[in-house]
DNA sequence: TAGTGGTCTAGACCACCCC
DNA sequence: GGGTGGTCTAGACCACTAG
């Protein structure tokens, strides 16, 4: 295959780009996938044509084209079934992301606007318990960012952040307003890859404070999720506790089953 | 390769075993590297050799030791980081399951007990909007099952699932009670194999009657969890509301990053 | 039996990280 | 520069599913 450098995806005779400024050949067939089936070329539970196929019609070997499925299979969607063939994925397993995202992301992916008003942003000494996750001696200082989150205006969530900020870095109270996601500000300027979050999640009773902050009665159950976010060094980052009105749901896909 | 039929792992050199008999060389290989991860042989981030050495040593080809070491990336085993190696992931990542468990798979795992107390098991037609979430018309039976659910004898969650049955599929009360997880007696009995399972989260507040049978006080805070279970055909077959007393946290690992 | 996905190989080159 | 993981190929054979 010759080598070219488009940004393009596809040459004249509609193939993919190759070669070393252009992304890798499984990513551009798992997006031309992507796009056929979100387009609606494939109805729910729609085969897709053979991978030995695809693997001819894109003159790419048939070990890529199964790179490109896996990808999408991750992604919910299609899957494919041994001696049975590929199948494009319902539409309700293809909205729910498996993924980590951002509050300000997620809102985005519901339809909604994203906004927050930070109550607190200020370096504190880590107590026991927060020292201990993050793996630092107590009384470290760390950046603790309290924030009121809010969807299409409404609050919906209080957000309570420690972060362990590598020595020197810097995170203006300002920037943060001006730029409205945190995590964009760890990836984007200060160097810090989110790779996992380990959740916990569980249900408790508004206080009085977090009831007013919330415009709802002291004693409403809220949705609780804490969060330890590991960088892609697997060294714990930011411990965060998320408290939720009723009203929001938090939703996921669950894959793989762990019976044999 | 010479093709074996062991039902061991490996020959007297050691070697992974090869043949029709045997489970795939990649899964071999990522069990005995888990193994020697789980026996502390590598520390929290310590690396691993590197692929090629790998697979010299286990005398596969490096695309086999690829494959082993993805399935180890995916449970939360070991990560690997482009152009730097392949590392044991620290302890707090390894215990987090990211995959389906039943709710008896799931307490085992926490050391628990699990237990059940079956409150009703009947036959009763499809309301619309159960109806439209298992794709079936209204008023069609579904199997309605509803649990007190128990970890050591005491009442932690209630269970109301309504179930889409095979045609002339028959499941008893006391299969029910003798088996214990729903789940096995599907796979193991009816052939529906789960494969995915939508779920929204959420808080919400103990009626009267479920804070009776919770023995917590009404109004007190629950964790709600709906889920659609779907087959591996990606037919929805189940539909479950669980509520949780506070005290049972729900947890899960989050990989990989929305944001590039 | 034909067709599908699943596993495996041997070798090549690219991209990235760190010394 | 030397080592690491990431991508890609061409071909072979196995395992499963369905008509």
């Amino acid at each position: 295959m010759p080598n070219k450098t488009h940004t393009d995806n596809r040459d004249d005779a509609g193939r993919l780009a190759a070669g070393t400024g252009s992304a890798p050949l499984y990513k551009q067939l798992a997006a031309d996938l992507q796009h056929k089936l979100e387009s609606g070329q494939f109805g729910a539970n729609a085969p897709l044509p053979a991978e030995r196929d695809l693997a001819l019609t894109y003159q790419v070997s048939r070990d890529t084209v199964r790179k490109a499925i896996r990808l999408l299979e991750e992604q919910g969607v299609l899957y494919s079934d041994h001696g049975r063939g590929t199948f494009a994925a319902p539409e309700s397993v293809r909205q729910m992301s498996r993924f980590l995202d951002s509050f300000t992301e997620d809102t985005i992916n519901r339809g909604g606007t994203p906004g927050q008003n930070i109550l607190l942003m200020e370096a504190v000494p880590a107590n026991m318990a927060i020292a201990s996750v993050l793996h630092v001696e107590t009384s470290t200082p760390l950046l603790r960012i309290k924030r009121v989150r809010l969807m299409n205006g409404a609050p919906v969530g209080l957000q309570d952040s420690y972060l362990k900020l590598p020595a020197g870095a810097v995170l203006q109270r300002g920037e943060l307003e001006r730029r409205g996601s945190l995590y964009r500000i760890l990836i984007e300027d200060l160097g810090i890859k989110p790779s996992e979050s380990l959740e916990s999640v569980g249900a408790v009773a508004a206080q009085p404070d977090e009831a007013g902050l919330l415009g709802v009665a002291p004693g409403t159950p809220l949705l609780i999720c804490e969060r330890v976010m590991l960088s892609d060094r697997r060294e714990p980052v930011e411990y965060c506790e998320m408290r939720y009105v009723p009203s929001y749901r938090y939703k996921t896909r669950i894959s793989k089953w762990s019976l044999d």
